[in-house]
DNA sequence: TACTGGATTCACT
DNA sequence: GTGAATCCAGTAA
């Protein structure tokens, strides 16, 4: 199994957070399969609409880990993405397929599909947290590659704009996978 | 320095 | 379906 390099990161986020279903992540002994991503790049929902401290590493690198704390309690991940520009690609679902038993201790529960079923359960369930920031993929968090899955079994949905009326952000899952957040 | 609200989750009704 | 938990980045002063 080979890591994903950096040069994979080069293009947009709307063009890999559909690419990235069906890619492996893993941390220690955790490991899943990636069931559902979101795009993010320069929407009015997206922390790169404003380059802020906070936010610039989604300008100023790609295939890095872009982690941040929201709603005082929960931790995101995200990849960042496109050489050229702005973006990344938040990693909302995870099927998990190694290290369950952690997962359960960590996310203090028995069921398998409540595991890594959303961003911030996902990032709980594999100890993600801030102290990866910035980090490269590789180093600690990694994406391994894997078969790419077929355009007919990915679902694509977009919320219309609760900031401006625009459609953002595009979020792709894998159809039918039980393990997809709601 | 003070205030506001969020790329969420969970318990409860 | 609704509301609480909880803290930090961003913004305004």
């Amino acid at each position: 199994m080979k890591a994903l390099p950096r040069s994979w990161f080069t293009r947009s986020a709307l063009k890999l957070a559909p690419k990235l279903l069906g890619k492996i992540v893993r941390r220690g002994s955790c490991a899943g399969i990636i069931v559902e991503t979101e795009a993010y790049g320069t929407d009015p929902a997206s922390h790169a609409f404003k380059i802020t401290p906070r936010s610039a590493i989604m300008r100023d690198t790609y295939g890095h880990w872009y982690i941040y704390f929201t709603y005082g309690m929960h931790w995101c991940a995200n990849i960042t993405t496109d050489k050229n520009g702005i973006g990344a690609v938040l990693i909302r679902a995870v099927e998990p397929l190694a290290g369950l038993g952690t997962m359960k201790h960590r996310r203090k529960t028995q069921n398998v599909r409540n595991l890594c079923s959303g961003p911030a359960k996902f990032c709980e369930a594999f100890g993600i947290t801030g102290a990866l920031n910035g980090s490269p993929n590789g180093n600690g968090l990694t994406i391994y590659d894997a078969p790419e899955i077929a355009k007919s079994d990915i679902g694509i949905s977009s919320r219309v704009g609760i900031k401006n009326g625009t459609n953002f952000p595009w979020r792709f899952y894998i159809k039918n996978n039980s393990f997809v957040s709601r």
